[in-house]
DNA sequence: CCATGGGTCCTTTTT
DNA sequence: GGACCCATGG
């Protein structure tokens, strides 16, 4: 009793530090209610102090409500605000990602649908390896059509997404819709969308099940519902009706998901789905300076659809924003980390104040490479991901197979990675008989019938392997996950082969298998029931090692799509240039325009105090140095805004940089583009300065040096032969091999 | 039938 | 510079 008065006190306190608008939308009535939020204008607070609100003053148990997110990241930070407002309490709203609720839905209740409880989750490789098999059989192979433009057409069918109907790729998907989907149901397999697809569907076919998610949920909050794709939406819809206690946070100017599916359309039509729905506007922006902030609107005032908004702030105006142009990528990491390191210094901030956005993770490298030499410690959030590296999805496989003897991709990945003495010609032939078989791959674990398949030399091993594999199968009811773990890590053999190779790559990765085996050790200790499967779906959903400990001062480096809903108070904003953002692959339509359009609305509206946004002459990409120009998106920005080397000294619709002015700190003429046109997109062979003939000497870094003895290839796949001293003649891709010219 | 080495081709964003 | 494919030798 005491504790309730007092929270209840605790959250009139916390209303009056709402503004008008805020405080509208947490404490309005039951049923649809949408609220429109500017970036920076406290949507999260808004969400979670709804959820609040509804406990404390609505008297809604805390168990009937799910917050929904889209991002890990998001639903971290709302488990962390919820556990902060509700300070004590015992009984927390479900908060997660919607694949992470899906995943728990299939776990807890799949079974009433004759749904295996031991299922896999497929991620983007696997479900790609599935097309790419499945059009080998048909062999539908098509010039110019991937596997993976296939597997995202098929993507696009299971959203609903408008397909653009009759295209080549659209019609393969359609072809082999079906065996895909067989494929996924043998292994007993869900890629991302079925996650989402498959208790949507539950729930449209059997009312027993549907009756059961809308009775145990009575509120459903939704976070960035400007990115919630048609399932998404229908979903959360069918979940919360019939009361239709829907409480949707989003802002469709940062809705940066579409190629994903995502319809911001379901920001604009909510109204129109949900009747009496409500919707309330939050446009003061907390978090950025006007100066920040009027720049953003610069270029989101460009944008073609959306709710018109004005976001104002009453924070002082702030500095200009900066905008810097250098010559390369090298540079522009050296420069960007020395300006992080002054400033560090001169305004007394920490590593974790400041932030590198860029488009695209390959940018990462050239600020990792700096990093690491200034021994600065960071964090690359969501980039070179821990759960990619071979050794570990090689191990992850094996477990896959333990956990879920269906896996078929677990089954081929392990086969081919771990087994040896099992090549292709094995693999294919098992595979394809298990396919006859009734149990499907869950054959392969009985030797008899491998030893009715396999032949030869491979056999002994296929069956020495197969063995150990069932072993370990039947011991996990027996056993705790780590158990399992430390057991299969010494019985797949990888420990074993990399401490045999001992060099400093297996080295490595045997160090990465052990912090994977803690890592299982320690959420045994955490979760002592949980099972080999649902730890194996953490692992295919959350895909950041560093989710845990973010308490360490570190430079964070990211795409701006992680960023989205992050905040700092220095955000730098790199390759801020044509090809990049935009994006070469949007730069056909219109749509796509206007969606990087909005990306980098989103990558400056991150910053708090100041922002510094950055392009380069020229960037080396696919072997090749291409020249490029600053994004058209910097010409919507009012130049009086900004300031710094990079700003064009005149008002001009495009411009580009003069050469030789990218030399740092010295202020920069900018030519109208026009001028140079012919040059900016034109792309230079990265040794071009360089002629090799046939004698030349020359130096490689790790074969020293050689005489060059034989040219072959064209001027953008240019090769040279050169005959190295101790290492014999070596064919070289000159773009590649770095080579340096002695005579 | 397997292992190995050289050749070819690709690189947006996330669950 | 990495993943994947193909040819070759064991």
């Amino acid at each position: 009793m005491m504790n309730t008065l007092f929270a209840s006190d605790a959250h009139t306190e916390f209303l009056r530090t709402l503004n008008v608008d805020q405080r509208d939308a947490v404490t309005t009535g039951l049923g649809p209610v949408l609220v429109l939020a500017g970036a920076g204008s406290g949507k999260t607070r808004v969400l979670t102090g709804r959820a609040v609100h509804l406990i404390r003053e609505m008297h809604v148990h805390p168990s009937s409500i799910a917050v929904m997110t889209f991002t890990n990241k998001a639903a971290r930070e709302l488990k962390e605000r919820l556990a902060s407002y509700m300070e004590g309490a015992t009984d927390l709203p479900w908060a997660g990602t919607f694949h992470s609720f899906c995943v728990q839905v299939l776990r807890q209740h799949g079974h009433r649908a004759g749904l295996s409880r031991d299922f896999t989750i497929y991620d983007e490789d696997d479900s790609q390896r599935v097309v790419t098999e499945l059009l080998r059989e048909k062999q539908v192979i098509r010039e110019g059509v991937t596997p993976r433009q296939v597997k995202s057409a098929i993507s696009r069918i299971k959203n609903g997404g408008k397909s653009d109907h009759r295209s080549p790729v659209v019609m393969i998907a359609e072809d082999i819709y079906e065996g895909y989907q067989s494929r996924l149901r043998d292994a007993n397999a869900y890629d991302f969308d079925d996650l989402l697809l498959t208790p949507l569907e539950l729930m449209m076919q059997k009312d027993e099940f549907r009756e059961l998610l809308q009775r145990r949920y009575d509120h459903l909050l939704i976070d960035e519902f400007q990115d919630t794709n048609q399932v998404q939406f229908d979903f959360a819809r069918m979940i919360a009706s019939p009361q239709n206690n829907l409480f949707a946070v989003g802002d469709d100017d940062q809705s940066i998901y579409s190629w994903r599916g995502a319809n911001y359309r379901n920001v604009l039509d909510f109204g129109k789905k949900l009747e009496g729905a409500r919707i309330f506007r939050l446009e003061q922006n907390y978090r950025s300076t006007q100066q920040i902030l009027d720049a953003a609107n610069d270029v989101i005032a460009g944008s073609r659809h959306r709710h018109d908004k004005k976001l104002w702030t009453d924070r002082k105006t702030g500095e200009k924003v900066t905008l810097r142009a250098y010559s390369r990528p090298a540079d522009e990491a050296n420069e960007i980390i020395g300006e992080i390191e002054f400033s560090k210094q001169k305004r007394g901030l920490g590593l974790k104040d400041f932030a590198i956005l860029f488009r695209t993770n390959a940018i990462s490298r050239y600020f990792e490479e700096v990093l690491v030499q200034h021994r600065i410690p960071y964090t690359v959030v969501g980039g070179l991901k821990f759960y990619e590296r071979k050794e570990i999805k090689d191990f992850i496989a094996y477990l896959r197979v333990i956990a879920n003897p269906h896996d078929e991709q677990a089954w081929s990945r392990v086969f081919r990675e771990i087994a040896a003495g099992v090549g292709q010609t094995t693999i294919d032939r098992l595979m394809h008989a298990s396919r006859q078989h009734p149990l499907k791959c869950e054959a392969i674990l009985n030797s008899t019938w491998v030893d009715s398949i396999v032949t030869g030399a491979p056999r002994v091993k296929a069956l020495e392997f197969v063995t150990k594999l069932a072993l370990l199968h039947e011991a996990v009811p027996s056993n705790t996950l780590s158990e399992i773990v430390d057991k299969s890590i010494k019985e797949s053999g990888l420990e074993s082969f990399y401490e045999s190779l001992n060099d400093e790559e297996s080295r490595d990765r045997l160090e990465n298998l052990r912090q994977f085996q803690t890592g299982a050790w320690e959420r045994s200790q955490q979760m002592p029931e949980l099972t080999l499967s649902e730890f194996l779906s953490e692992l295919a959903l959350v895909s950041d090692i560093d989710d845990l400990e973010n308490v360490t001062d570190r430079l964070a480096l990211m795409t701006i799509h992680s960023a989205k809903g992050l905040e700092f108070p220095v955000v730098f904003v790199a390759g801020v240039e044509e090809n990049l953002i935009p994006h070469f692959r949007s730069i056909e339509s219109a749509e796509a325009l206007d969606e990087e359009r909005r990306l980098l609305y989103v990558a400056m509206t991150r910053a708090k105090d100041r922002l510094y946004m950055s392009y380069v002459e020229a960037r080396p990409m696919n072997g090749r140095l291409d020249f490029q120009s600053p994004s058209r998106f910097l010409s919507d920005i009012d130049p009086t805004r900004l300031r710094g080397a990079g700003v064009p000294a005149k008002l001009s619709s495009r411009y580009v940089a003069d050469e030789d002015v990218f030399s740092r700190d010295r202020p920069v003429a900018h030519l109208p583009q026009s001028a140079v046109r012919p040059s900016a997109s034109k792309t230079l062979y990265k040794s071009s300065g360089i002629e090799f003939r046939i004698g030349d000497v020359v130096e490689h870094a790790e074969f020293g040096v050689g005489t060059v003895t034989a040219k072959s290839g064209d001027l953008y796949s240019l090769k040279v032969r050169v005959a190295f001293s101790g290492y014999g003649s070596k064919l070289l891709a000159v773009k590649y091999a770095n080579l340096k010219k002695l005579s």
